[in-house]
DNA sequence: TCGTAACCGAGACGGTACGTCTCGTCTTGGA
DNA sequence: TCCAAGACGAGACGTACCGTCTCGGTTACGA
């Protein structure tokens, strides 16, 4: 078997056709349409092949499981974050919120990152590649938010010594987890909509809170 | 097809032989203990028959899917969730948030919440399930904790009118999607343990927040 | 567990509810219509008691499976077989192969026929029942039309000795196989009518063939 | 679906993995043994499946239904019907006689032939298929023998207008109903062998029998 | 320019679970 | 004791997807 990761390993192999990258796209491409369509539990890797005008041969020589070609599917949607500077800790926290709920509300993201969130409770190699290919991207948007404030100095400045790092670290994995946690209960369980007025809501109580925090 | 629910309609049939309480107890602790064992990937109904002593037919019979019997099965867990007052707010969302976690660090539940939650966006009779099964359970905690405080006087009565009726109802969810989205996310996607010291920082964010809501 | 045949010990039980004639007759025309309406292989035993207005646990209770019920169903149909005296052998043969052929191409019995043959390979029971319920009704008229033959003169009487009565039961088995094997072989492989012109070519063959026999 | 046949078109479909002949072998194989096992009732797709070393999906691929894989399965056992000249018409037809029962007495055909033709009753398509599996296999036998007779001058040439080869034509099919029902009927129903003195008897009732046709 | 290595489509394959069906038995309450 | 209703254990059914394999054939590099 060869790399079972799309163009992983840039320098390893030379001699032999390359893949091709349209076929790339058009998989990723059906997948996420497959994924409108059907939801996660009618997803099928034949269904993709067929969508993508491909054989499952190849989706299977890229990807090991159909929960890791839905992670890299829905990977894509969250490069589209970005945190334009809205000039205040508060704005921009709202802004993060909206952004989250944003893709949370699109029914491809929907139908399928709970699912795969749920298989990875039994798949530590799924768990890393959902953290590398979503988790992460969602929290460099917290992690440049705090820096924003912490510039315009309405937050501390990082400790320089290791248990301050430390606790930094903490601290933001608690707000990522406040942030993203509420979102997605508000979005999947509640059902309901993240609106302008709730994202307000959530942000002031996260602004207050942790100005109460110590 | 018959009634597909447990017990469903207490008044309905009265000829024929009634379906076996007991068999109905041995399938959903066959259910969980499959989910224990298997997690949600692997856990079959056929297996359930079979820990149970039991044929397929007869779960069917009573579940249409399999997701179903898993929120049914979960359920019960959540029957257990009770909250002793511990005095002050602060300390009683400390334990509404220990409460959470310690359910959603069972084997049980880690591996099967997530995976009805996914099915459930495109289903609604299953989105409704979990809510009257689970949801309500969880939320119920919420809503005390928030009763006693204002017995207390820590929070301002509900207002009598409806518009404030209204308001109290959002902000009450908004504080649930908080603490259970927090602590999901803590526990599934950051794959970390929900201690009391993280707790009591969670609830110091919330408590603080709520204070500056207005 | 009781008997289960049919009213089989008159003298038998006495005391508790009887069992309704009815309902053995709704029982056995629910199971021809089910027939026709069915054939052999979509055949329910659940199907026949609703027909019949009945419950299975009244069908179990007479036959013990189905093949054994579809045998007393279809056998009510050869209790109608006559053969009125045509004044001749030949004629009379005709009337035989005529009779068989009708009851034949009846759709319950197309249908079950063959289906209970097959399974009498199995299971010497059915096979019992099958040749007391329709087997000796259909020779009988062989045997019938031999001995008005026999009386024309136009066959010699059987001789008094045991090899001539052994001999002679040899040949009337031989000629039943004829007529019914040929009839059913017509009727269910070559899947064509049995009608007046076929019946005298058959009845011919038979005759002049018995004539050479010896 | 794709063709349910095994090899059906041979100019159909050039691409993808070609079917295993070795797997059609097994499977039929399999079939039969599992028919001599276990008889018509208790014989299983699964069962087969199991005993070919293949999974059931490959049986579905190649037979929609076991009535259709039993057919094609016993079919091949008709193949090695064969009918050497043994001089005379007389002596041909015992031979078809012999060789039918030879077929007959197998437990093989004994539990299946009937099985199917039961189900052919209400299933145009397995009837045709039993006609060329099985029917045309026994019934060149007798077409055979006719034309040795009439080279042997033992019976008169077919008349070469259209009347006449009709004609000819239902003579065969009445010579054959009587061979094989006959011969059907006195294994499967009358339950008794059919050996050389039989089968001479038989043949004779036969042969006189035409002679006084017209 | 030619070989070779990897690509690609189509579809067969072993396996496994699904959800349904029917069988024949058992368990109610009522007649 | 019989009956209607219907739950029950057992197990086959035919389907759907999984992920692998085997074909015939194509495409790009490098020797």
């Amino acid at each position: 078997m060869v790399a079972r990761m799309p163009h992983s390993c840039p320098r390893k192999r030379r001699t032999g056709r390359p893949r091709s990258v349209e076929t790339d796209r058009a998989i990723l491409d059906a997948a996420r349409a497959a994924l409108v369509d059907l939801g996660w539990g009618r997803f099928t890797m034949g269904d993709v092949a067929a969508r993508a005008g491909v054989a499952k041969t190849t989706l299977y020589r890229r990807w090991a499981h159909k929960n890791e070609l839905v992670v890299d599917a829905v990977a894509v949607l969250f490069d589209e974050l970005e945190l334009p500077d809205r000039g205040s800790l508060q704005a921009d926290i709202e802004g993060v919120v909206l952004q989250f709920g944003r893709l949370l509300e699109r029914p491809e993201t929907k139908a399928a990152l709970m699912a795969v969130v749920a298989e990875s409770t039994t798949d530590a190699a799924l768990r890393e590649r959902i953290r590398t290919a979503i988790v992460d991207r969602q929290m460099r948007l917290v992690v440049l938010g705090r820096e924003r404030a912490q510039e315009r100095g309405e937050l501390p400045p990082d400790p320089p010594d290791h248990d301050g790092a430390r606790a930094a670290a903490e601290t933001v994995g608690l707000i990522f987890d406040v942030i993203a946690g509420t979102v997605v209960h508000r979005t999947l369980v509640s059902a309901e909509p993240v609106d302008t007025v709730w994202a307000r809501r959530l942000a002031t109580i996260l602004l207050e809170g942790l100005a109460g925090l110590d």
